[in-house]
Parts: C-alpha cells; sequence; structure tokens
DNA sequence: TAATACATACCGACCGGTCGGTATGTATAA
DNA sequence: TTATACATACCGACCGGTCGGTATGTATTA
C-alpha cells in the first residue's frame, strides 16, 4: 500500500498551506515546511518536484473546494435572486472553514499577478465563474425577476463584493462580522437601493 | 543643495516602486533596484537603513496621495448619495494615474498581514476611511437622503466593492471595463436593488 | 529482490546588509 | 580669494548566512 506515502503527502501539503498562510509564501522555507510535516528534505522532493508545485497543488485543492461549494450553492437555489442572497447565508460556513486559509487567498492572488503558472490556473476558474454568474443573471432577466442589467458587469459587482469582503477579512478579521457585511451587502445590491427617494 | 541627493532618492524609489509592482517585494533584490535607479548599493543605504523602509515609504508616498484625492472627492460632494455616485465617476482618473502601480496595492495589503510594522501604517487610515465613510452615510440618514441602514455595515460595503474592484483589476486589466463595473455597482447599491419584485 | 519511500549530506547561487574609502560640495576663516 | 576643515553623497568589494535543489545512501514494502 501506499498509505504512507499519501500520508506523508499530505502532511507537507497541510503544513505548507499553514506556514503559507501564516509567514507567506517566499518568506516560507522548504526546510520549515519539511520541519513542520516532520519530514525529510528527501520526501519532500520525492513527492514534489519544487516549492512551487505545493503552492499550485495546494491551489488546485483550494479551487477544487470552492468548486464543489459553489456548485451545491447553484444547484440548491430557487429562483435566481433567492439563490443569489442564499449565497450570503451559505457564505458563513466558507468563512468559518476558511479561517486560518484565508490569507493563502491573498498569496495566491498576489502569486498569479507575478506567475504566469499560477496566473493561467486561476485566470480560468475565475473567468468561469464569472460567466456562471452572468449566466445566472441573464436568466433571472429572462424570467422577469432581474432588472433589465448587464449581466457581464452584474456579474463582476457580485465578485467584486465577495473579494472585497474577503480582503477586508483577511487583513482585520475581527475587525467585523465579514459574513453580516457581505449579506447586508448582497441585501442592498438585490433588493432595494441605499438612496430613498428612487427617482 | 542636495539637489543631486533629492534625485538619487527619487530614483531608488521609483526603480523599486516598478520593480516590486512587476516581480513583488521579495522577489526583488536590492541590487536590481540599484541597478535600475543607476546607483550603487552604497547609495541605497545611505538613503535608506533597509530594503523594507522603501517599501514603507513608498506605502506612505501611495496613502498620502490617496488622502488628497479623497479628500477632494468629499469636499466637493453636494447630498450624500450625489457624493458618493460621484465618487465612482472620478475614480476613473485614480485607476489610470494608477496604472501601473496598482499591482502594489496588492503587495501592500499582503505584506500588511504578515508584517506588523506594515499592518500598523495601513489599518490606521483604513479605519480612517470605514469611518469617514459611515460618517457619510450617517448623516445621509439624519438628513432623510438614505434608507435607515446601518452606517458601519454599509461602509464596509461600498469598501468591499471598491476593493474587490480593484482587486479584479490587477488580476485582469483588460478583462473589463473596471470604471463602468465601480459605476455600476455604486448605482446599484446606491439606486435601486437589481430585483424586480421589492416584496 | 526490486521498486518505492524516505533520510542525510551537500552544493552553488544569491541576498540583505556592512564597511573602508572616495568624491563632491559647503561653511569657516585668513 | 583661497586654503582649511568638515559634512554629505556615493562607490563597490565583501561577508555571513540562507535558500532551493541534488546526489547518494538506507529503510520499507510488495
Amino acid at each position: 500500500m501506499q498509505k504512507r506515502s499519501e500520508a506523508t503527502r499530505n502532511n507537507i501539503l497541510q503544513a505548507a498551506m499553514q506556514l503559507f498562510a501564516s509567514r507567506g509564501y517566499d518568506a516560507t522555507s522548504v526546510a520549515q515546511i519539511c520541519q513542520a510535516a516532520g519530514v525529510s528534505k528527501g520526501a519532500f522532493y520525492h513527492h514534489f518536484p519544487s516549492k512551487q508545485a505545493v503552492f499550485v497543488a495546494l491551489l488546485d485543492n483550494w479551487l477544487n473546494v470552492l468548486d464543489e461549494q459553489i456548485a451545491a450553492l447553484v444547484s440548491q437555489a430557487g429562483s435566481i435572486p433567492e439563490g443569489l442572497v442564499q449565497m450570503a447565508s451559505v457564505s458563513e460556513d466558507v468563512f468559518k472553514s476558511a479561517r486560518g486559509q484565508l490569507p493563502m487567498f491573498l498569496e495566491f492572488w498576489r502569486e498569479s499577478s507575478h506567475d504566469p503558472l499560477v496566473w493561467n490556473a486561476t485566470i480560468e476558474p475565475y473567468r468561469h465563474y464569472t460567466n456562471l454568474f452572468s449566466g445566472l443573471i441573464e436568466r433571472g432577466i429572462q424570467e422577469g425577476s432581474l432588472e433589465p442589467v448587464d449581466p457581464q458587469t452584474t456579474a463582476r459587482v457580485l465578485l467584486a463584493l465577495v473579494l472585497g469582503v474577503i480582503l477586508q477579512g483577511v487583513m482585520d478579521p475581527e475587525g467585523a462580522a465579514w459574513n453580516d457585511v457581505l449579506r447586508e451587502g448582497i441585501q442592498l445590491i438585490m433588493m432595494k437601493g441605499l438612496a430613498r427617494e428612487n427617482r
């Protein structure tokens, strides 16, 4: 069996994630990862061809988990507006489960703007989701449940809200109840506007 | 006169900014900065005590510029809702002027989540702006021009929108007209909601 | 035994920062 | 004006140490 092998691999991945999240990618050495994983350098390079490969593997895992969560959300959505609002409430779990891993999000994003490999791995799902959202919005418009806005732009607006909340959550985790902020934001965008005299 | 000295200092800052933006902070060596600035390492450490100090100096400049732009925005705002909407249109200039420097935003944000010094330099203006926005919103509510929402939360929502648009703009500058996305987002939040049958 | 999984020792490149010394002013005073 | 004294700006070789990665040996498993 390759039971031991798999465990070692997971140890490496987990240790790397914690260190990347707390110290950052560049500031984390391979030696530190090995020590935290209780593994030798030989084992490390047996499982991964490079430090970057570990990073990309983590990114892949992350995107896969995200994928499942989004798919679950979309499938169980009733009407389009309801589905989008539900997103916010379900995102609590995402926030909670990603507690210590949120800084990794920043690491991924930053790295993707410097490293073409990481960029390719990131931009594709990113575009996938914007298209998915804009498709939902388009359906909502055709259903008559949404105002006739530009789907692409609106999708990016919604995504901006989510990303912006995450960003603030990374910098100042205790600064606010970020779930509530996200929920309120989606409510504002979906339901009624902030201004009172809506022409 | 210390004319030459000042020029050298500026060269270093400018070269560092370009390199930090394109390659990232960690991946940029002091030697590279010196070469790009046409300056020796001795000159570098004559003007700055450390590589980090250059980074912090850049951050300070950045925040100062931001400060002026925001102050100009706030001062020339008529009613509260109008002022907030105007923000979007004026932000075009901000986006345009910050063209090549936007990746630095990510560098700053990331570094602040790892480095206490940078964090302190960032969190204070951040809180300043959330308070400023929530103050504006509160005034709008008292004026009767805004719905009676929670000012703090709503301020964070607006900020999330801006940050999220910037984030997407960094990753995929040509992917969309990000000014328009921001304007549309603020319109959605301020004016009317996306959903049609607002209960 | 053969292949896989891991450990240890080691390499060369590179990095941030230092240091002794030089060049370029600038103030002082004869 | 000019010689002297001092300050600032700059140079580039160099250092201790770290890093990602490799080479080679040993244990474990099938």
